[in-house]
DNA sequence: ATTTAAAAAATTGTATACACTATTAGCCGA
DNA sequence: TCGGCTAATAGTGTATACAATTTTTTAAAT
């Protein structure tokens, strides 16, 4: 037990963000984190001893982290097993990004109504940030952003009961996305991002509410949800 | 310490429901129940100790439903200070009812498309078990059936992320209903309610989401969220 | 009588200990 | 050599013990 062979997750957190805050709330964010950007693979077992070993702290607060995971659906807890890294199904795929396409058609078409210029100011300056990314192919760079983008559209509603309910979806459709190796170019979606500002900037509720239900469309169908109908012999067979 | 004061909630679960399940589950359950069906009013501190001595369990068990409780937003907790009946603002409210209308109009919408004549009479075995609680004036009853409507209409999607999320906001909904004395006749809800499926019967997309939105705008509306203006004398002179 | 301060009691936060279940290793028999 | 059974090991589930903080009580002083 010495060499800790996969978990790497110790001293997360890409861009520093707010302060270190509880003990099981720092290991919550560094398992999210870890998930997220892909350093602990779906089905990786989760166990409790060396999470605690990790983090200097008792099991105790250990468990509180992962059952606060599973209700995020990030891990998946079974009953006398342990914990795992969640493998969200492909139903599970297609309902949560239903459910985000209702939310989020709604929400920017509502705000529309009460967006005011400087917000669209901050708005073009992430998708500069989001450009900037995707031009210098930082890979976890422009997932994160890509993903925030959303998460910043929810804030600026100023409904916050919105802004939480949509950051949990958008954890669980990135486990999603490198379950299902998307294959939507990031350049796609930074180019539709853009569009849906344009959309809000000119006070079009409708097209942005049109926009942002094709953007999502358009990830989800870009996701291999589709029972991989052949693939069957070409995964079998040696790719030599 | 021998007498309990205020904590009635052993032996709770209105109509018998599903099996006991795990220990933690089982105080989750009579928690929300106890909220909802409000013996537990807003602010009462829940206390570790007096909660496992009711349910025979270690506070170990206690403070996992705790936690999971305030996941749920029914309870906050106030760091070495202890658990309180949440007490959610008028702010909160209000984004509570924005984000359920989002949901809920969408929801119906999408639901006309797919719904089956079965569902529709499991809907109006629901609305007859409605019209009969408003009825014979069973106040917990409606009060519960009432809220199960929005429940069982989001399972009829299939989309179990989608249900799960707004049982979610239904539960906190209906803290909020008890906490601003809502002034919506049950009577009119249920009506609403009949008119909703008339739509969804002749799978009128537009007309059921319209119907579903100024149904919730009603039952917001009908929340004293507003600032009591010029009570502020009634308040404080004496009553006689 | 009211306010302040200090001490005691009660309560929460964390760690550890023990019971119980699942996994793995080893062994025997076929 | 392989399959199945039993023992050992590791890991989770729950309870208890201890440390730290907050609340309440008590007493004194203004």
């Amino acid at each position: 037990m010495s060499a800790r062979p996969p978990l790497t997750l110790v001293a997360s957190l890409g861009a520093g963000r707010t302060a270190p805050a509880s003990a099981s709330a720092r290991i919550v964010e560094s398992v999210t984190a870890a998930i997220i950007e892909r350093r602990l693979m779906p089905g990786t077992k989760l166990s409790e001893q060396k999470i605690a070993d990790i983090f200097h702290v008792s099991r105790t607060l250990v468990r509180q982290a992962l059952n606060q995971l599973s209700r995020d659906r990030l891990v998946t807890l079974e009953p006398a097993r342990g914990a795992f890294v969640a493998t969200p199904s492909v139903a599970e795929a297609r309902q949560v990004f239903q459910v985000r396409t209702m939310l989020e058609a709604a929400m920017v078409r509502s705000l529309c109504a009460q967006i005011t210029d400087r917000q669209i100011a901050e708005l073009r300056a992430h998708l500069r940030d989001e450009a900037a990314a995707v031009a210098r192919t930082d890979v976890p760079g422009r997932t994160r952003l890509l993903a925030d983008f959303h998460v910043v559209l929810a804030r600026l509603g100023g409904n916050e009961v919105l802004a939480q309910l949509l950051a949990d979806l958008l954890s669980r459709s990135s486990l999603i996305a490198l379950m299902y190796q998307s294959s939507h170019s990031a350049m796609h979606s930074q180019l539709e991002h853009e569009r849906i500002v344009d959309a809000l900037e000119q006070r079009d509720g409708d097209a942005a509410a049109a926009l942002m239900e094709r953007h999502l469309v358009a990830v989800e169908q870009n996701l291999h949800l589709d029972p991989h109908t052949a693939d069957l012999s070409a995964a079998l067979l040696p790719t030599y």
